[in-house]
DNA sequence: CGCGTGTATATTGGATCCAATCTGACCCGG
DNA sequence: CCGGGTCAGATTGGATCCAATATACACGCG
């Protein structure tokens, strides 16, 4: 109802969408090559728009690429994961100190339905970490700072292999929607310091928690 | 001598290499859309590699995708600079911070050699701005935190344009090596408030001149 | 028995070719 | 005179094909 078509137009962004799903659900493992033919079978295109995907991706970090050797996809360790949070606390506290200011009611509103949306997404997890995305990003964005929000997205980007786990527990979903009722509650008040706590709280906890799954699973190889 | 052959081993490398530096000179204009086979015919290439390497600029910034219509020279406004140094700010001054306790003798040499390269470099643009970019990421990265040393690279990618502008004055060259020296004194101290103060000087009189250059040009036009 | 060498195979990088779509001009009707 | 529609050229997106390089394995030599 919101968007009739939406559909990529083009396979390198098909493709593109299909890896990160592939990376997210661990069909693509960290450490592994990238067959570019048979990955591109599987796909039902050429190397081409696989090839286009992948450079994006590399970009990001999520693949490593040698030249005439290809692309492997990157181990992240979880040093890299609290350096990515890290950075993440940084350019997000910017972010909403900038926006604050600058939110209008209409935006408000909007933030609220994407909240809503988290909530009403259950426990679907796919559903959820795009809801929760938009969330986010609807305040992100009314920073009004494109190339912040460019990069906040290629830093989200970059652990959303994580962001999985982090859901797949439901007191944690629990946990997610009243964050979010409180920092819009915050942001209500025009109340930076408390938005940019919030949202730090909220961070530190799914890095906590995200680690700690990490570790264990570490522990298991 | 170091580098007997550092040659790009691909196309696409050496592609990359080379709309950067023409975005630099301005021989692709901004707002400009980019003709795939008359581009990539000047370059002696196909197509295939100019776009992957269109792929990665699109990454940072520098060229604005539409699907089905092909990639634009992004406009860079006096705001995305303005942004660009911010974000920079922000990241610089994490990256010296936690580089400063880190460094190692063999670090501070490197440096200073680093910072004799911009020295000998003399008025030469090309050879000034990869020393200088030397020099600076020779800090960065010793805060061993590769995803910070990307984003910071993709920022310096994004603005490099305006790099130039700045390097053309001789007066301004000199304070950038009295800025090195004085940089490199704090990191000697292990002083990081000095040395994040120095970074911050230097980034702020750089963005100053460079918006005068920028409006300055933009009210020619 | 270990190691370097040579060759066969797998895989990537790039060029060319074709299909799909966009742009712009021209034409026609209102 | 203006707006919509149609058609030709231009341009991008993708598939296929070939060349270049890397990898793996077998072989022969020390």
């Amino acid at each position: 109802m919101s968007t009739p078509f939406e559909r990529p137009p083009t396979a390198q962004e098909a493709v593109l969408g299909a890896l990160r799903r592939m990376l997210v659900r661990g069909e693509l493992r960290p450490g592994l090559p990238v067959r570019q033919e048979s990955l591109a079978e599987q796909l039902g295109v050429s190397r081409v728009p696989l090839r286009e995907a992948l450079k994006v991706l590399e970009g990001e970090g999520l693949v490593t690429y040698l030249p005439r050797r290809g692309y492997v996809v990157t181990e992240l360790s979880a040093g890299d994961l609290v350096e990515v949070y890290r950075l993440r606390e940084l350019l997000e506290a910017e972010a909403i100190a900038v926006a604050v200011p600058l939110l209008t009611d209409a935006d408000l509103v909007a933030l609220e339905a994407a909240a809503g949306e988290v909530e009403d997404a259950g426990s679907d997890i796919e559903a959820l970490t795009t809801a929760n995305r938009r969330f986010h990003f609807l305040l992100f964005d009314a920073a009004r700072m494109p190339r912040l929000s460019r990069t906040l997205r290629q830093l989200w980007d970059a652990t959303d292999v994580y962001r999985v786990v982090y859901f797949a527990e439901p007191e944690r979903r629990a946990r997610v929607r009243d964050d979010h009722a409180g920092l819009v509650a915050a942001l209500r008040r025009g109340d930076i310091e408390a938005a940019v706590a919030a949202q730090a709280a909220h961070r530190a906890h799914s890095v906590t928690t995200v680690t700690a799954a990490l570790s264990r699973s570490a522990a298991g190889a």
